[in-house]
DNA sequence: TCAACGCCTTACCAATGGGTAATGTATTAC
DNA sequence: GTAATACATTACCCATTGGTAAGGCGTTGA
């Protein structure tokens, strides 16, 4: 795999993955361990791994803190891989996020009235 | 795969199925014939079996005329999965959009001198 | 110094998934 | 009616991948 838009959507195919990002977001930076907690069904080698594709991809950053290593999200793949992929495709999603804004909107004032 | 998420997830982790939305966005509606006609090095059924998995994520939509079939891009999926999944990450990767924005720029400007 | 810790690496196994080939099913053309 | 078209579907093969277990390497604390 050299492709990075390849790299970037593997690594998002994975709901574990997803998952460890969901985590990385709400925490803004976490250990190996920290993460494998989270997931009682897996063995912390498992999480190793799944950071090791993470990193690949440009989805994470690492940093070490003497023995232990820090986990951070990393914007840029987002804002490099990520964002112009969407952009292709703007003029068709862009008419339906308005339809799923109204939408929300409705319901909104649903809960108002 | 119950889960909408990881329907349109895994079915964009494939170059292919990746390369066929990018036909469908140029073409405003398809066939399967015509699709395959653009991978020489795969055979049509292998086609069909894609955009299976991109009409059971809701990527695409299909209407029969006569014998054939016509694949469009269906906005639905990007707006109500993708969308909402992109916003949970917005603070971290609009930071790096900003960055990759001020860049473009940058580039522009260098070509303008 | 040495044992425990935290993580990475490797080897390995089972399951998934992309690919082809063959068959089935409407639909069109002759 | 019959043959050809356009896809869908099924069965099957092989490569990839998620998962575990075991071992290695650097770091920390006694």
């Amino acid at each position: 795999m050299r492709d990075p838009q390849d790299d970037l959507f593997k690594a998002l195919a994975d709901p574990t993955r997803r998952r460890v990002l969901d985590l990385l977001a709400e925490r803004e930076g976490a250990t190996v361990s920290e993460l494998a907690a989270e997931f009682p069904n897996l063995v912390a080698s498992g999480i190793s791994k799944h950071l090791m594709a993470l990193r690949a991809a440009g989805l994470v950053r690492s940093t070490r803190d003497g023995r232990r290593q820090i986990y951070r999200l990393e914007p840029e793949a987002f804002a490099s891989v990520l964002a112009p992929w969407l952009a292709k495709y703007e003029p068709y999603w862009m008419a339906a996020l308005e339809r799923l804004r109204a939408l929300a909107d409705c319901a909104e004032g649903d809960r108002k009235a």
